[in-house]
DNA sequence: CAAAACTAAATGAACGTTCATTTTTTTGAT
DNA sequence: ATCAAAAAAATGAACGTTCATTTAGTTTTG
């Protein structure tokens, strides 16, 4: 009985994640704009009726993808964070982890970005939108009580470290700079770390 | 004769430039997900064949708009760039001329935001997706040549300099942020500038 | 065999675009 | 200044297509 259920639901489980992860993969390629349930079927090798056994609607199934990136995301830079260490540390860390995972999945990086600006956003959602930018701002948050950042309004500080990440990323992505190096990479954290710490 | 031909000319730019705008305004409330050729017509107050007397499709209609954003946008950023003066001087003044561009067309900014990520685009304008850092890029390039910048990847300098220029755009239409203060904005711009310069 | 998963065809609404027609503007002779 | 002819601009109904979603039926699963 109870391995009955698991498999069911690994499997289901399987074309659920499926179907999320041929919606990113069509979403880069033509854009919300162009995203067609017919297609994403096709693509994914079923049929067109069968996204809505797990999806309520077009609206829902990017909203839940969007949801899922964020979590991921989070959870790795998050992974970066441990309670007691310096700031120093924490900060690389966790900026090193969000590049890591923005270089490793492009499309995510990609789909946040158009996701972020598309105004056919659930209200729900609407607030979820810098969602991206809570890890970041908690670090800062706490660096800030205790005077170990620059005396300068919390959002801009959170603007000199993510900002630099996002524009450094489209500049990758349009293969008009090198960001897989260490080198580069390095200097980019270091340029946000000083950017930012006294 | 001729002033009939330039009566003309400056009726049809009007409508021309009613579409643009509307156009803008639509896609900001719904996206270009949801931009709607009807619905265009209708907000405009024009008959739906109208909009194409002036546009052939959908498509050039935006990436004419497009294209005339950027036109304004890096002309008004350049229009802080003097040959001769102090990098330190064309580089805030352009910033400056950028931060005051977008806060005063919010708009545009987002428009400009949401066609970087937008995959439909003609196959032209693809490598024209970066030309909104092209003035940023100039001075950058200057200013490396006189080592009057860090010695980092050109890349990472523009990153450093546009990249929280956007977060903090993003975060001020959010509500978060506050950037029509002087300060604010000059704080975002001091800090850019200590992010780049010797 | 019963339940769950899936398919394929069907549906009506909405889409971008076209085009025959109407309205408005311009022209040039009076 | 007037006015009919000509040209240009604008209209809006209609077009074929595509869309997201539903439904009824089939296959798979335990």
């Amino acid at each position: 009985m109870n391995v009955h259920l698991v498999l069911i639901c690994v499997y289901s489980m399987n074309k659920k994640e499926l179907i999320l992860k041929t919606t990113l993969h069509l979403v880069n390629r033509h854009g919300f704009y162009h995203l067609s349930m017919k297609e994403l079927a096709e693509t994914a090798g079923i049929s067109a009726g069968t996204t809505y056994l797990y999806f309520d609607s077009k609206e829902s199934l990017i909203n839940e993808l969007y949801k899922n990136i964020i979590i991921e995301f989070n959870g790795k830079v998050l992974k970066g964070y441990e309670k007691g260490r310096s700031f120093r540390s924490n900060y690389f860390d966790m900026m090193n982890n969000a590049v890591d995972y923005y270089i490793k999945n492009p499309e995510c990086f990609s789909f946040i970005e158009q996701y972020t600006y598309s105004p056919f956003i659930f209200k729900e959602t609407q607030e979820e939108n810098l969602a991206i930018l809570e890890p970041i701002q908690k670090i800062i948050k706490e660096a800030k009580k205790e005077k170990m950042v620059k005396e300068l309004p919390e959002t801009l500080l959170i603007a000199l470290s993510y900002g630099p990440i996002v524009s450094m990323m489209k500049l990758f992505m349009a293969g008009r700079t090198d960001l897989k190096t260490k080198t580069t990479k390095e200097q980019l954290l270091e340029a946000c770390w000083k950017a930012v710490s006294i």
